[in-house]
DNA sequence: TCTGGGGTCCTTACCCTA
DNA sequence: TCTGTAGGGTAAGGACCC
């Protein structure tokens, strides 16, 4: 059972709106396989020399270990810690259960990460009660339908919603009455905003401001110098708690990539490009899975030092076909110029994308009708039976030992 | 201490056109 | 015709989020 929510029964009167954030997802996800790990620090990613933190249990992060944190640091910070690779495909599985639960309450579902999403249950208030009453009952049905547990925030804007929930955390659900917003808000860090990272932090804290309440009562042309019109504009109303941007349950993708950190650094061309080559494949994969073709073309080159470049093309026909994108990506990193450089990262992402079924197809002077789109279409339909791998393009398949030259 | 992979959004610069 | 300017598209980089 999920504990009793703190806040419960205080006044959600115009609080519509929901953030519930699963607890430690990834590693939850892994306790509720090993209970027996239950109590002991635990650390979800790849052991590998240059992985990151994707998730540690309560008791890791008591170590000080978080997410994002390289593991070689997490390690030394908690020796002990019990360290199990991800599997991505379990956590997209309970994310997508979760997520059924949520849409069962209302169909103004907008998810921003696969284990959080915003709710507006304005409209369910007649038939499932009151916004903290809908909350609970939430808490309780992914405890009981999924075995993990996570923390609600009801507010009457998203932001401030997003924040209650980081408040309770975890296995809490905290509700911030609509006459309370600036008393809740004022005394936090600034670096609690949403949109407010280290860099920013850094820059406010020059200004001599370290709390909400501190940069709601600095004028707003001063935070437009220092951080842009936008961002500025942004947090001043964030500082007064107004956030007027609604629960949208229908954004399309902007953009899909896919990108690979080598386990050591590599400067030979040849496996560069073969590795710009299976990352097309993938990216073009998901573009037609998803039924999008995308016009822009960029691939991401990141040197060893860790300074990254990128580089873009616009094409005058959009496309969902590998070797489109493989040909595009070759010729931006000869372009780039970073010919033999030892690079430890490697990216190819498709921007400006639209629906595949409403963007008419002009075949190109040189295409032949059943060209690499057909060929990529029924490698989709194998991968389909028989798994991904089953079918690759030749210079992605290893040769047998015996044919290896020595 | 040494930094993943998936994204979104913003700023700045430049070019072209009206 | 020249000049200034406004606006759109494109490109590159960076901050930020989970």
């Amino acid at each position: 059972m999920p504990r009793p929510g703190p806040a419960l029964g205080t006044d959600d009167t115009g609080c519509p709106i929901l953030h519930v954030d699963m607890d430690a997802f990834y590693a939850s996800v892994e306790l509720r396989e090993r209970p027996e790990l239950r109590g002991v620090p635990v650390i979800i990613g790849d052991p590998g020399a240059r992985g990151v933190v994707l998730s540690a249990t309560y008791e890791a992060r008591r170590f000080g270990v978080h997410s994002a944190m390289p593991m070689t640091r997490a390690r030394r910070l908690c020796p002990r810690a019990v360290v199990i690779p991800p599997s991505r495909h379990k956590y997209a599985e309970v994310s997508r259960g979760v997520m059924e639960i949520f849409r069962s309450i209302t169909p103004d579902v907008e998810p921003i990460a696969s284990d959080e999403a915003f709710l507006d249950v304005g409209g369910a208030r007649k038939r499932l009660g009151r916004p903290a009453v809908i909350a609970a009952a939430i808490r309780e049905r992914v405890v009981r339908e999924h075995g993990i547990t996570c923390s609600v925030g009801v507010a009457g804007s998203k932001f401030v919603a997003k924040l209650a929930s980081q408040h309770c955390k975890p296995d809490g659900l905290l509700v911030v009455p609509a006459g309370e917003v600036v008393d809740f808000l004022h005394p936090l860090p600034v670096a609690a905003l949403w949109g407010v990272g280290e860099r920013t932090e850094r820059s406010l804290v020059r200004l001599g401001i370290k709390t909400v309440g501190d940069l709601a009562h600095t004028p707003v042309d001063a935070l437009r110098r220092e951080l842009g019109q936008a961002a500025g504009t942004h947090l001043a109303e964030l500082a007064w708690g107004r956030d007027p941007r609604p629960v949208r349950a229908d954004v399309p993708d902007k953009s899909i990539g896919a990108e690979e950190t080598f386990a050591t650094d590599v400067g030979d061309p040849v496996e560069i490009r073969r590795e710009l080559l299976r990352l097309s494949e993938r990216v073009a994969a998901r573009l037609r899975e998803g039924g999008h073709v995308g016009r822009t073309v960029s691939v991401k080159l990141r040197r060893a030092d860790f300074s990254t470049i990128t580089r873009s093309r616009t094409l005058r026909e959009p496309t969902d076909v590998a070797r489109d994108l493989y040909t595009v990506a070759c010729e931006l990193y000869t372009a780039s110029g970073l010919g033999r450089t030892p690079l430890r990262l490697v990216g190819v992402r498709v921007e400006n994308l639209r629906s595949a079924a409403e963007t008419p197809r002009q075949l190109g002077l040189d295409e032949r009708e059943k060209g690499w789109r057909e060929a990529e279409r029924a490698m989709d339909r194998a991968a389909r039976r028989f798994g991904r791998d089953v079918v690759l393009p030749a210079s992605l398949v290893r040769p047998p030992f015996d044919e290896i030259d020595l």
